[in-house]
DNA sequence: CTTGGTATTTAGAATAAGTCTAAACCGAGA
DNA sequence: TCTCGGTTTAGACTTATTCTAAATACCAAG
């Protein structure tokens, strides 16, 4: 991906492409590996030939939060982690190396998954949001 | 729930019933509430003779959780909340209120979720735990 | 009953994710 | 070039949770 395709992406989302904004959007694009907040900063710092603020990483995390470019994920209680991957889909968390992986929503259409004889599944947990009507 | 069943129920699962544990656990198998740490600390510090120390709710909780008496639910990032409710179930949070509502694992058994008209869902998230066998 | 060892509890310090603040910086116009 | 709003920065702050070290409770053996 190159990094003015991602500037695009950004402009068609109505963020201002600002050089950390762009290189912690691009390594988000690109990866699949759902990672933290510290661990973009530990990726990208390199990338700009300024300091890059934990701040920064935030500030733009959450930006690209709310311009719909990225979405969090909460499978622990430590930290949050981060997506770019919009499609509709869940979650696999290996519990032996803690890499979650992306099941696409329509592979789960029927209950008591079946994933695949790829997967061992321990427990799953299904979190809905909404609104209740009564009480 | 009497305290001496609480007692009971904590022995039957390898648990030493302190007075602290018991009245930790017996708010916890009363409540659906699902509440975090600091809620039980409000709503237990009263009914003990004793000041009760934070550090005792959390290594309470985390000791219940190891027993199998109640387990965790993660359902955002900024903070654990406990459920006793052990059978298998999902969660339902009314983004309005904040409430989490149990839901029946055997309600949701055909997806595209059919909970009843009550439920408005705008989203929801199922994460499975598990092992993943090819790398 | 004493005594000593082990488990539990306690207050407060420490840790760590995430937010806030205030100052510096930057870039698009006037 | 000058100005201004938006952005970034370092570091302080907040808050959930864990850690620590001392005090306490409990229990079994003498
Ligand atoms: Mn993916
Ligand atoms: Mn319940
Ligand atoms: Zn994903
Ligand atoms: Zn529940």
């Amino acid at each position: 991906m190159t990094l003015s395709s991602v500037e695009d992406i950004l402009i068609e989302h109505g963020v201002k492409p600002t050089p950390q904004r762009v290189v912690i959007a691009k390594y988000m694009l690109e990866t699949h590996s759902h990672p933290t907040a510290d661990e973009v900063l530990q990726a990208v710092e390199s990338k700009l030939p300024v300091a890059l603020s934990r701040a920064t990483v935030y500030n733009t995390l959450n930006t690209l939060v709310q311009a719909g470019v990225i979405r969090e994920v909460v499978t622990e209680a430590e930290r949050t982690r981060y997506d770019a991957n919009m499609t509709e889909h869940h979650h696999f968390v290996d519990v032996k190396s803690g890499k979650i992986l992306d099941i696409p929503a329509d592979q789960i259409a029927h209950l008591k998954p079946l994933l695949g004889n790829n997967f061992k599944v321990h427990s799953y947990q299904i979190t809905f949001f909404g609104e209740v009507k009564d009480q």
